[in-house]
DNA sequence: TTAGTGCCCGTACCACGGTACGGGGTCAAG
DNA sequence: CTTGACCCCGTACCGTGGTACGGGCACTAA
C-alpha cells in the first residue's frame, strides 16, 4: 500500500495524473515527500484518501474553493472546528441544490410549454417557439441602475394580463405613447419595463394609457 | 420606438452595455447601421426583439452556441428550414434538463444521506462526513487506460456488499494482501478497483482473499 | 549501460459567458 | 463652444475545472 507514483494514483483514485499536480498547485493537498530533488512523488495512503474526498464532495456538487475549505477545517481540527460546522456546509450545499434543481424545474416548465405550442412542421413563420421567446424576457431579473436625465427605465407595476396575449396588447399600447423607446412586459411578473423619454410623457401619462385598455398600473420606484 | 442607443436598449432588455456588444462579436446579432463611420450604434426593433429572444432562450437552458443555431435557422429560413427543426431542439433540450434534474436529486440524496448520518456536533472525528467521503468514490465512473507492465489496476466485481461497513472490510481484506498498491471499493457499484503489482499476487488471488470474506468476486478485464 | 517508460516543471490553452480598462470620439444641452 | 454623459474600439482579464505540450530528468528491467 506505499510507494505509490503519481500515474498509480491517477489510476486508484480515477482521475488524470495533471489533475492531481493540479490540485496540488491549489493546495488541495500537500506536495508529497519525494527521495531527492527533482525525484518522483511518492503518495501516502493519506493523501489517496484525501483525493478520495475530493472526488466524492465534487459529486456532491461542492467546488473545490468548498472542498478546500471543508479540508482546511479538518486540518486545523481539534481547535473549535466541530462537527456541526461541517453538517451546516452540507445543509447549505443541500440547499443550493434544492434551488437548481428548482430553476431547472421551472426552465423545464418553458420548454415544455413551447414544445407543446409547436406545430411541429410547417414554415418557421408559423412556428409559435420563436414568437414566444421574442416576448419580453419578464423584468423579473436583474434592474439596471439608470439615472438618466431624459431617458429613464420606468417600471410598472401592472394587473389584470392572465396571457400572452395580454402581455403583447400592453406593449403594443405602451409602444404607441410618445416618448416611449422600448419597453419589456411580463404577465408573469405583472410588471413592465418602459424606457422612456420623460421629458415627453410622464411615468403616471404611462400608467394612465395602460389603464385606458382595461388593466390596472402601478409606478414601481426605479430607485428599489 | 426608434433612435435607441446601445445603453437605452441595454437598459431595456436588461443586459450590460458590454454583453450586447459581446453578442455582436459573436455573431448573435449585426452591427446595427451608424449614422457614419465610428458613429453610435441606433437599434432596430427587431434587434431589440433579437436580444429578448436570446435572453429568453438562455433561461431556457440554451448555450450561445445553440441560440446561435436557432437564429441560424431563422436567418435563412423559408428554404427547407421548419418548425420541427425547432422543436427536435426544444425537446432535445428538454431531454437535457430532465438529466441535469435527475443528476442533482442523486447528490441531493447523497447530502441528505450525509447530513442525516453526522452527529451534528462534537470534534471532527467523529464527524461521518469526512469518513463517507472518504470512502471510495465508486469506480462508476470513468476507465483509465492502464497497460502498465508490473503495476495494472485490476477491477473486480464483488457480490453481497450491502453498506459501507462491506466496503471497508474488503478494502481492509484487498489492502492485507501482497503486491496492493491501493484499492477502492464500492459497494453501489459493486465493483472494486485495485492498484496491485501482478508480479506478486494474481487476480485469481485477490479474487480468492475476497471470498475468504464471505463475499463473491469475479474478475473484470481490465480492458473493457 | 541503454532503452523505454514515467515523471518533472513551467507555461499555455480549452470552453463558457461575460466584465473591465483606457484613451479617444460623439452628441446634445446649456 | 464647452461640458458632461455616452459610446467607440481593442485588448486583457475573470472564475471554473481542468488539459496539453515540450524539453529534460528519474527509474527500472534487460
Amino acid at each position: 500500500m506505499t510507494d505509490m507514483t503519481i500515474g498509480k494514483v491517477a489510476d486508484v483514485v480515477g482521475v488524470g495524473v495533471e489533475t492531481i499536480r493540479f490540485y496540488e498547485r491549489r493546495k488541495l493537498i500537500e506536495q508529497p515527500p519525494r527521495p531527492r530533488e527533482g525525484g518522483y512523488r511518492i503518495y501516502s495512503d493519506a493523501t489517496v484518501r484525501r483525493l478520495h474526498f475530493i472526488r466524492r464532495a465534487q459529486e456532491l456538487g461542492f467546488s473545490l474553493r468548498e472542498i478546500a475549505e471543508l479540508l482546511g477545517l479538518r486540518d486545523a481540527d481539534s481547535n473549535q472546528a466541530d462537527a456541526s460546522d461541517v453538517r451546516q456546509r452540507a445543509l447549505a450545499k443541500l440547499n443550493d441544490v434544492d434551488q437548481k434543481i428548482d430553476q431547472l424545474r421551472q426552465i423545464r416548465q418553458g420548454l415544455a410549454a413551447l414544445v407543446d405550442r409547436c406545430p411541429g412542421q410547417g414554415p418557421l413563420q408559423c412556428c409559435s417557439i420563436f414568437d414566444a421567446l421574442e416576448q419580453s424576457s419578464g423584468p423579473d431579473s436583474r434592474l439596471t441602475i439608470s439615472e438618466e436625465i431624459d431617458m429613464q427605465t420606468i417600471r410598472l407595476s401592472i394587473g389584470g394580463m392572465h396571457c400572452n396575449g395580454c402581455e403583447e396588447i400592453v406593449r403594443h399600447v405602451l409602444e404607441q405613447q410618445t416618448g416611449v423607446k422600448g419597453c419589456s412586459v411580463s404577465h408573469k411578473s405583472g410588471e413592465a419595463r418602459v424606457a422612456v423619454d420623460e421629458s415627453m410623457i410622464s411615468d403616471e401619462q404611462l400608467a394612465e394609457a395602460v389603464r385606458g385598455a382595461g388593466y390596472s398600473a402601478n409606478i414601481m420606484k426605479t430607485t428599489e
